[in-house]
DNA sequence: GAAAAAGGGGAGGGGCCCCTCATGTTTCCG
DNA sequence: CGGAAACATGAGGGGCCCCTCCCCTTTTTC
């Protein structure tokens, strides 16, 4: 039988299994920590979470010490998500559809979730454990750019780096739009990836927002300006 | 001689010139408030903008009772320019220049001014003085996609609520960009124009972000999470 | 140049939030 | 079952911000 070696230089140390009260705090904690991040984005009110989940504050800084700790442990999956997209997406035989599936996957992560938005969009520190995916998803995305460009499938002028404009843009109208038109964001990815221009008319695959619905979706005054009294 | 008789049911009452020294204090604040706002959006610290002023929050509120009544002063002039823009365009001989000339002198107000995109994607509340202006803007802006798409150089089947993602990514795009590739967005907003598919070939207008670059742009996780010690 | 009017100052109440820590409670294990 | 270890609690210090209000200073006006 294996003598447990006195850990040596080993890395996490062998980390006991959590208290059963503290893994279902952690539980709701995360439950309620996913619920903010997606409505609030990543600044979202920490003891707002807490109140949330019925805990105290003091215990969400026990089992999250940094807002770092809590948004890694909330979006671990959604970024596996997204990195199996990518595994996915560089093999395919048609390498549009491979980029265009990389993309389209990663805004449905995006939509209706400002947290993984503002995380898609953010450079983790070396330090996070989930940088290493971000980096390995970030190398994906080169091959897949390369490979459509190899066979010709991708404008030969563009580069990964363009990719990010996906990201922030689609992030974007999907924040405004998430609550009056949750899918219109489908539309804004099709017009970057076919271009307004017209002719060689594919057509749109979701409807337009109606007038009603853009005006429910610009941003309303008293989120951003005092009220008018 | 022309008898001022006693303001019957005037609409703003004469106005009495303001006092030298509260004349000078007011074009301080407000240019304070435009770096502010343009630097950190419309939700900048109002207590930050009076001490850049080197004045009292209280001359601040006297000035500005409200935060949108300083974002209507701050930003008249730029919504001035960008509906005589849009003025110009409604009457272009060729409509897709019109159209282009419309969508990209509003990116060039937006870009390195997160306030103006802030209020580019905001519904003004009524009561402002300047919502008739943006209303026009609207109206604008629906005539010069209708005459595109009646000459045949729009998409037939784009809508003007499709020009909201433009404002949108665009912000989004530049607020990312503006430090380290200020032109960048040019090159997001063309690839939405024109689209990323191969063939036809426009060469874009500026380089790509290189890697560097695109680091740099990433929020800086500082921003959005606390320190990781 | 003195009174009236307009403007400027900034302390302070209230709110929200971050994060810590001393104290009390639950679970686990022998 | 009993005690040690793990965990939960929430008041409280510190920070930033909004906005008000009363009193003082400057400008204008006659």
């Amino acid at each position: 039988m294996d003598i447990d070696p006195p850990s040596v230089t080993a890395g996490p140390p062998p980390a006991r299994p959590l208290r059963r009260d503290a893994q279902r705090n952690r539980d709701t904690l995360l439950a309620a920590a996913r619920r903010a991040f997606a409505e609030e984005g990543l600044g979202a009110s920490l003891e707002q979470v807490a109140k949330q989940a019925g805990l105290a504050i003091g215990t969400l800084y026990r089992h999250f010490p940094t807002r770092l700790d809590l948004v890694q442990a909330v979006f671990a999956d959604k970024l596996g998500v997204w990195y199996e997209a990518a595994e996915r997406a560089v093999v395919m035989d048609d390498t549009w559809e491979g980029f265009c599936f990389f993309l389209e996957t990663m805004c449905e992560l995006q939509s209706g979730d400002r947290g993984f938005s503002g995380l898609a969009g953010t450079r983790l520190p070396e330090v996070a454990c989930l940088a290493g995916t971000q980096t390995r998803i970030h190398e994906l995305g080169i091959r897949i750019v390369e490979r459509a460009q190899e066979q010709g499938t991708l404008r030969p002028d563009v580069t990964p780096e363009d990719v990010a404009f996906v990201i922030w843009s689609v992030g974007r109208v999907s924040e405004a739009t998430q609550d009056v038109a949750p899918e219109v964001w489908r539309r804004h990815l099709y017009l970057l990836l076919e271009g307004f221009r017209a002719g060689r008319v594919h057509p749109l695959p979701v409807p337009s927002l109606t007038p009603e619905q853009l005006y429910e979706a610009m941003a309303r005054p008293g989120d951003l300006m005092g009220r008018t009294p």
